[in-house]
DNA sequence: TAGTCTGAGTTTAGGCCTAAACTCAAGGAG
DNA sequence: CTCCTTGAGTTTAGGCCTAAACTCAGACTA
């Protein structure tokens, strides 16, 4: 028989409701806890590497859609809520905040009110090329204990359970 | 051979940055970024669900994990945010929202200035028993799409990358 | 016993987000 | 041609959080 892993506080808090309310159902818990525990971590460390260097997570974001995007590093501010994931209110938020700062510009490109887009500006396309590499690196180091065949298993259950969440679609997208 | 699981948006992002940025490690994408959206998406549902039960997920961790500790329901501030894994300072905020709700006591147990106390009223225990039933069979259904036996595969891996990341301590609880 | 250090908690300033109300222009119905 | 519906975007109010400054009492030192 293998041995059973070293139990961890999602364990702890299963044991904890299973006591104190019997016959509530406390399976999900194994997975829900342990991937928000996981996506605050990432986020934590994330905001502080990028806190030194001077940007935002929520502006690194936004220039990462638009960078990933492809030139000419123009997105409509619905196609950039929708990758990201945001309200739209948050959109226009980031783009006032990326403006101001000199990263990203509003371009009435085409003509009348349903063609406003956000298009990279110069500084913004450095900016980004300037941390993401790092930062991608620092997370790969984060993750580098799993062996990379448990990180791929791992992705591809993330992948089974995305996709039957209904979750973010394919053209929705984030990541750095 | 295996049929390849159809690709996602994660994917199309590795893909994206490889055109964009050749030479970057995208390998960890496959697992912050999945973990980011499953936790976005899980966030999201529960503050929906909540926010219909007229609880916010923040006073919900605070009850929780008071309910969770057993009699007397009682914990220090420090112990309460190393528990929900945010600063005191949000907890000093927690708590009092919570009191001005009723639904928790700042109780100067014991004597001092180092023996202050967040005590679970009664009115707090009730509202918590009424909603985390209902909140862990919601999310149970939320995953129910997967087999039980993936589930646990995943929640092993899971186990295994909060193991490496010196992440949530055993003692550290949130959960529901 | 005065001086200082330390750890726990609180306060404050600022950032980011959501939800809902609001604005505006394009396009269809009569 | 006018009404009004619709979809995209913005604005506003409010919530929650972090980081850093601040407060306070017990402990340690001389």
């Amino acid at each position: 028989m293998a041995a059973d892993p070293p139990r961890d506080g999602a364990d702890a808090i299963q044991d904890a409701w299973r006591r104190e309310l019997p016959g509530v159902p406390v399976e999900s818990i194994g997975v829900i806890t342990r991937i928000w525990w996981a996506a605050k971590t990432f986020g934590d460390e994330r905001r502080r590497l990028l806190a030194k260097l001077g940007v935002d997570v929520a502006t690194l974001d936004l220039l990462s859609t638009l960078r990933r995007s492809g030139p000419p590093y123009r997105m409509s501010p619905g196609g950039l809520a929708d990758a990201c994931m945001v309200t739209r209110g948050a959109i226009t938020q980031r783009v006032e905040r990326a403006a101001r700062a000199g990263l990203v510009e509003r371009t009435t490109a085409g003509s009348g009110y349903h063609a406003r887009a956000v298009t990279l500006t110069d500084a913004g396309h450095a900016l980004l090329d300037r941390v993401v590499a790092g930062l991608l690196a620092a997370e790969d180091r984060l993750i580098g204990h799993l062996a990379p065949e448990r990180r791929d298993q791992l992705a591809d259950l993330l992948r089974e359970l995305l996709a039957g969440l209904g979750g973010p679609a394919p053209t929705g997208q984030v990541g750095d």
